[in-house]
DNA sequence: ACCTTCTTGTAGCGACTGCTACAATCGGGG
DNA sequence: CCCCGATTGTAGCAGTCGCTACAAGAAGGT
């Protein structure tokens, strides 16, 4: 399909432009052809943005997934310790730019965005859960907690807040690791 | 100040419409003057909204300030359990909205909303830990643990995993209660 | 009364938005 | 060969954007 072409040649202006401010003429000089062709192919700008929004959602669970699991962690700390630096990775930073956009449209009711959101962190919850030890008394609660503190993470990270955000890793570490005298 | 009624007037336009759609002419109709009047009172748009920011966040640490802290929790799951339900209060979801725009704004990399909200959550970090018990052994970093747990919750109920987020509340409840046997 | 300064209304500019009408081009099947 | 559908270029429409030029009140000190 011509359209995969086209949201190659766009992904890249959106991860360095941010969504909002992306419109037809700028999308399609980057992409080599007219607006015109853009609405030609996509029918609309909102079907437009729905393709990129799956494109690049595509394009960061593989970026996620290019980071090998290695092996399972060994304790929950160690899973959320090893996930921090992961998606503190420059590389992904236009990612999450989008992805606050599109967390901010989904707020806004906007059903493209809540929908694309939603599956997003749904992937980055199975994701999470693959990392965690095999012999976890409660995975899915497991994951939860962490995937939590993950996205509490990028929102302390994202309002400048990052030495907050690396103590709550080592508190939490404190905290889960049962094997010491952990108790307060 | 003028200013302080239109920033009053506009405020529950922008609460209840976000801000990327707010232009001149649809805000100075909420305050019931002009797009030429506000560019006068308040030199241009940008100022405009820089102002906004500071009225809305003030409306927001109100809002915070309005659920009395009753008295300081007696365990660091009961300080998170407690304000959980807080800040899902349907009247701050407004302020939410807003709070994902800015942040969204911010990772874009514009100066005015990241010093907004780093700011914000300053403010809320300082909140949160005049709520902690008082005879916690690490009070700084059971705030940020607690932070981002709480920013983690409001991430996930932006993209529809709230139940998600119960989970980790819960977890977080057995595993930092010292009290019990919470050994693994 | 007069002049100055603050405030406000009317009208509009130039740039940009998503999108479309119209027509030219091209490739492939009859 | 010729026609027909798919693809593309040119030009432009109607609307919105932030902002401004111009001038008319309004207020108050001298």
């Amino acid at each position: 399909m011509t359209k995969e072409l086209l949201l190659a040649a766009m992904a890249p202006h959106v991860l360095a432009n941010g969504l909002a401010t992306a419109s037809l003429r700028p999308l399609a000089k980057a992409a080599g052809t007219s607006d015109r062709m853009l609405i030609y192919h996509f029918g609309s700008k909102e079907e437009l943005v729905a393709a990129l929004l799956d494109y690049l959602a595509q394009g960061f669970s593989d970026g996620l997934d290019a980071s090998r699991p290695t092996e399972p962690a060994r304790s929950r700390a160690e899973c959320l310790a090893q996930i921090v630096p992961l998606i503190r990775r420059p590389e992904l930073a236009g990612h999450l730019r989008i992805w606050f956009e599109a967390v901010s449209h989904a707020k806004a009711g906007e059903p493209n965005y809540a929908k694309a959101v939603h599956e997003i962190q749904g992937y980055f919850l199975n994701w999470v859960r693959l990392r965690l030890p095999v012999d976890d008394p409660d995975p899915e609660a497991a994951t939860a907690l962490i995937l939590t503190i993950l996205d509490g993470i990028e929102m302390l990270d994202a309002t400048g807040h990052s030495a907050t955000a690396d103590q709550a890793v080592a508190l939490f570490a404190q905290i889960s690791d049962g094997s010491s005298g952990s108790i307060s």
